[in-house]
DNA sequence: ACAAGGGTGATACCGAGTCTCACATGTTCG
DNA sequence: CGAACATGTGAGACTCGGTATCACCCTTGT
């Protein structure tokens, strides 16, 4: 068992047994049976500890979104995000601590902060090569980063408190919702103004007119005589 | 002038000078002529001294959402967002400083994003009040306070880089694109279908129509944003 | 005049985080 | 085999942010 391992498990359980502010670097080295300069060679700082995974979830999506391109963006949005959601999943009960700590310890909710804050910037820089330009292109990547991040969090936080029976399949209708969302993109100009079909005349039946229109509507080609 | 007063200007003078961490809270107190006492007296951390409005602001947003209404919501975000970017404009110089020195030092970031996620809580919880019942009216809270700091964070950004000529109107602009995006909430499943105006026959000259047609959409009920 | 209370200074103390030096393990190579 | 080197560790001194306590004003009201 490293020594890091020994350290995380010291202080989870010493956090648990007196809280937080409580314990002191001291006694948790004093527990792994480590010295006190290890903890902080392992460890930048006490928060850390708490958080012990983080780089290396960063690492994964970074490399899931990688992968990804304009055509594809939803599915690597959700399933980077997924992966946050499986680490706390697997972490089990050691998720469940981190909650209560988070919840009741300003230090440590920043620093949960701050680590979401580090998710959004890999999601919104991979988003700012993905979205179609134009001049709201960095507006709306952070937008939908940040709302990725909105509701993966609402997710997590349903299963930490027991509320949610299929987390996965919660965050996948989570992340569809978002998705939703980015329609009122894709529409010309102006958020209030609504697509306009204005047809001034024509020599056809009422009801051939409105079936092309909805044709052209629903995205298919042309007839070819017009 | 008050001892706070002569805090922030010292701190923010010896922060541009020699840095955030180079600058001990005993060269700040000693510049301000006070004692280190009076200093934690009156900030929490040396962190805090960069954010001297933080709490009067916060005050602010709450005294304006409580004015709020489901339905005057849009009115209400963006009038209490947008008075957290009076308060930038209104520091000036002092805000391009901070902003430097948040760039730059990771701790400032933290209490920065800190700052931001409380001014997010407000507007969810107000949200909460406001928004129709259903089963996701949760994360649409969520959602849209996300939102709405994310789409204030990035004009602001641009002010404090100098990109921006205008940001109140910025502002507004930004806000009605965030408020475009409850739209997809209201409908039906399913893609969604543009409004249609279609104009099957009309005996009046075309310019005319179009007049008519501009004057009858610009009436629509939108996004309150004045 | 005197009591009460808010703002202040001085000092001692705790604990997080840094730094430096020493040592104990391996390895790799001549 | 032994020297050189890298890596992980322990020990202790040190800085500095933050807290707690006590004493000292200086106002204000009765």
């Amino acid at each position: 068992m490293s020594s890091r391992d020994r350290l995380v498990e010291a202080a989870f359980a010493l956090f648990e047994e007196q809280g937080y502010d409580a314990t002191t670097v001291e006694a948790i080295v004093e527990r792994a049976g480590v010295s006190r300069a290890t903890f902080f060679r392992t460890f930048r700082s006490k928060e850390e500890v708490i958080f012990p995974r983080h780089e290396e979830v960063l690492g994964r999506i970074e490399a899931r979104l990688a992968t990804g391109s304009a055509a594809t963006m939803g599915l690597a949005l959700t399933e980077a995000s997924r992966l946050v959601l499986e680490q706390y999943l697997e972490e089990g009960e050691l998720a469940h601590i981190r909650y209560r700590l988070t919840r009741t310890v300003p230090a440590l909710r920043d620093r949960e902060r701050a680590s979401m804050a580090d998710y959004q910037r890999r999601f919104r820089e991979a988003l700012r090569g993905w979205m179609p330009p134009g001049a709201d292109a960095d507006l709306h990547a952070e937008l939908l980063a940040g709302a990725v991040v909105t509701a993966h969090n609402a997710v997590l936080r349903r299963w930490l408190r027991g509320t949610s029976a299929d987390p996965r399949a919660e965050h996948d209708d989570a992340m569809a919702a978002v998705l939703a969302m980015t329609r009122v993109w894709g529409e010309p100009d102006g958020p209030a103004a609504p697509a306009r079909v204005v047809v001034l005349r024509s020599d056809l039946p009422d009801d051939v007119l409105l079936a092309r229109l909805d044709a052209a509507l629903a995205g298919e080609p042309r007839p070819p005589s017009e």
